[in-house]
DNA sequence: ATGTAACATGATTCAGTTGTCATATTTATT
DNA sequence: AATAAATATGACAACTGAATCATGTTACAT
């Protein structure tokens, strides 16, 4: 990707001393509020550094513009992001299992970082293609993960990625409507009916024909038909 | 809802004459098409003006305010992807089948809309509760088809508005995945994916009491709280 | 202690933005 | 035709916010 280069955003100056570190800090601490509060396009520059209690001229000194430090913001949100559902999924068995608390664990996030997490909502206006590496990035570690599972008989086999596609847009509608909307964990009754969707919708691992594995190709005419004229 | 009053949004003045019709219309298609390129915070009155070939002034004549020409096309686009699915659906029999075709029919939509669709994905950051209109009627609508189609059979029964969520999540992912990103239509594969998921999580009609004894019975371990259907 | 690179400042410049208004034209009404 | 109401104009006042830069101030190696 040409987003990102190493792990360093261009745009970006390091700073070379602990004095700079600490001021870098303090930025960056203060973007992530007032973009979590006012959303990207209503923050100033001046909004930031008037939090970070520096003058605006320091602020060139290590960001190029307004949108590198957003970009710097995302991409830490990422890493943050995974490394909490990785954590709260690790010591499970078998993707459902994993599947369900992992959708727990990222409501947790949403409702724990709802600054972090509104940045990520801004993104896709700010910068489409960090957008698309973002969730592209995701699915594509997701899609792995299913299919491994598919190579072990845990769920139905079909097309990851599509099936990542699916899963992820149930976990952000979801936790939208509840964490991020009400700001509270989703209702017993509504969790239960998630996790039954999955379950059922992921194929249990006794499920399928006990047969053999399908041969990897697709049309074969199950659902078929297109809807439209698909070019 | 106080966002939305009658069928008219304030900050919006209709013309009354044909003249000023015409005018108005012309605004209207030339901010789809700004909006629809740049986006909403990207995009000025002077933009909108320009394209439409009017005077700045007269923009004034008609909107209060930039953000009152988008909640106006906003509104709009919102009755014709209704429109557009309700249309498609209808003369279908069963959830499952109205569940799939309107899946693609939405995915039609954005292809043949794209302007309008991204003003939706604008909307979240420019007006919250006018988003929050959007889905929640939208969600509103379809967990009440859902309820009855859980009283007739169809589905499995569970938390409607859970359902409607999930459903919500899956269409609008895979719509960006493919329509929006790609350009054009799901691909077979992933279609047929997606449907699988549809069906098996919705719950098939006879599913219910017969079929192969599932000595797998939910709520143990993670999924815990078990809760009665609340809301 | 001195030289130097890093760090910090904030007034200022510059490129935009919105929204208004006096003026002019068109349309509908009588 | 006369009049009022609606529509159109574009210059402009008033404002916003990003980014710069000349002028400092620190920290630290030598």
């Amino acid at each position: 990707m040409s987003v990102i280069n190493g792990n360093e955003l261009e745009g970006v100056n390091r700073p070379k001393t602990s004095r700079g570190e600490a001021t870098f800090r303090k930025l960056l601490e203060a973007a992530e509020e007032v973009f979590g509060e006012k959303g990207y396009y209503e923050t100033s520059v001046v909004d930031i550094i008037t939090r970070a209690g520096v003058a605006q001229g320091t602020f060139y000194l290590y960001f190029k513009t307004k949108k590198d430090i957003f970009r710097h913001l995302v991409v830490h949100l990422h890493h943050e992001i995974r490394k909490h559902v990785q954590l709260a999924v690790a010591p499970l068995n078998g993707r459902l299992a994993k599947e369900k608390r992992g959708l727990l664990a990222f409501h947790e996030f949403i409702l724990q970082h709802r600054n972090l997490y509104r940045l990520l909502r801004d993104l896709e206006l700010v910068d489409e293609e960090l957008f698309k590496w973002y969730y592209g990035s995701f699915a594509k570690n997701y899609a792995r993960r299913l299919g491994k599972a598919m190579e072990k008989g845990e769920i139905r086999r079909s097309d990851p990625e599509a099936l990542a596609y699916c899963l992820m847009g149930l976990n952000v509608f979801t936790g939208m409507r509840w964490p991020l909307w009400e700001n509270k964990p989703a209702p017993a009754g509504a969790v239960e009916t998630i996790f039954t969707f999955l379950e059922k919708g992921l194929g249990n691992p006794g499920d399928g024909p006990a047969g053999p594995p399908p041969k990897e190709q697709e049309g074969k005419g199950t659902a078929g038909k297109r809807g439209t004229g698909d070019s």
